[in-house]
DNA sequence: TTACCATTTAGCTAACTAGCTAAACATGTT
DNA sequence: AACATGTTTAGCTAGTTAGCTAAATGGTAA
C-alpha cells in the first residue's frame, strides 16, 4: 500500500538476508569476480543470479565495473561499518552471561529475595 | 516456488530489516515493554505491532512473558552475537581507507604505474 | 455476569521477492 | 557478416510481507 522502505541501513539488511547473496559477498571479499565466476557455486539461473547482484549493488554492497563483455563485481563495505555501528549498542545485551544477570536484576527488583 | 530460506543468519537479517523493528528493538533494550508500550510511538494498528513482534521472536530476537492480561517482551541479543561475528570477516574491507588501499594495488597489479 | 482493557487471530489487499524461460544486448573473434 | 560468449531485460508464477478492519480471546474489576 505504501512504497516499501528504503534507509540505508534497512536496504542494507534486506540484502544480506539471504545466503546466495552473502556467500557472493564472501566471494569478493577475495578479490573481484565476473558474474559468471560468482554464479558458479550455485545452482542457479543467470538472471537469477544478475537479480541477486542488483540488490547488493542498490544496498551499496558491490560496485560494479565494465571489461569487454564483462561487468566485474568488487566488494563494497562501506555499508557493513554501519550495520557494525549499529550493533555496537547492543554488545553488552549479548556478552558474558548478560542475559542471565538481566534476568537476576529483574528478580531482585520485583522482591523476590531466592 | 521453493520454501524460504529458513537459516539463523537469514531469519535475524530480514528481522533487522525494518525501521519499526529495529525502533522496538531500541526500546527494548532499555527494559521490557508491554505490546502497547511498544506500539506507543508508532501510529500502526495493534495487530501490526503483534506481526512485528512475531518476526522478531521468530528471529530470536525476544522473548514474550506472561503476566495478567500482559505479554512483556524483553531483548534476546544472542542473535545479534552471530550478526557480529559474520560481520568481523570484512572489518578490514571497511577500515582506514581499504577500498582507496584496494583499487590501488589492484591498479599496480594490471601494470599500471602511474 | 457484565464490562473493560490488552492482545491475538482471521481474512483481506497491495507490493515485493526469488525463481524460471526466452529473448535481447554487448563485445570480441573468425 | 556471422558467430560465440557474457550479461541483462521482459514477462511470467508462487510465496512472503506489511498494512488494514473486524472479531475473538484472556484476564481483571465492578
Amino acid at each position: 500500500m505504501f512504497p516499501r522502505e528504503t534507509d540505508s541501513l534497512s536496504l542494507t539488511f534486506a540484502a544480506l538476508a539471504d545466503p546466495t547473496r552473502r556467500a557472493m559477498l564472501a566471494r569478493l571479499a577475495q578479490g573481484p569476480a565476473t558474474v559468471k565466476e560468482l554464479a558458479e557455486p550455485f545452482t542457479l539461473s543467470m538472471p537469477t543470479i544478475s537479480k541477486h547482484l542488483k540488490v547488493l549493488e542498490r544496498a551499496g554492497l558491490i560496485q560494479r565495473g565494465r571489461e569487454a563483455q564483462w561487468r566485474p563485481a568488487q566488494l563494497h563495505a562501506a555499508p557493513l561499518r554501519e550495520v557494525s555501528t549499529w550493533l555496537e549498542d547492543y554488545r553488552q545485551h549479548w556478552e558474558a552471561n548478560f542475559d542471565r544477570l538481566q534476568d537476576y536484576l529483574r528478580k531482585i527488583q520485583k522482591g523476590d529475595a531466592s
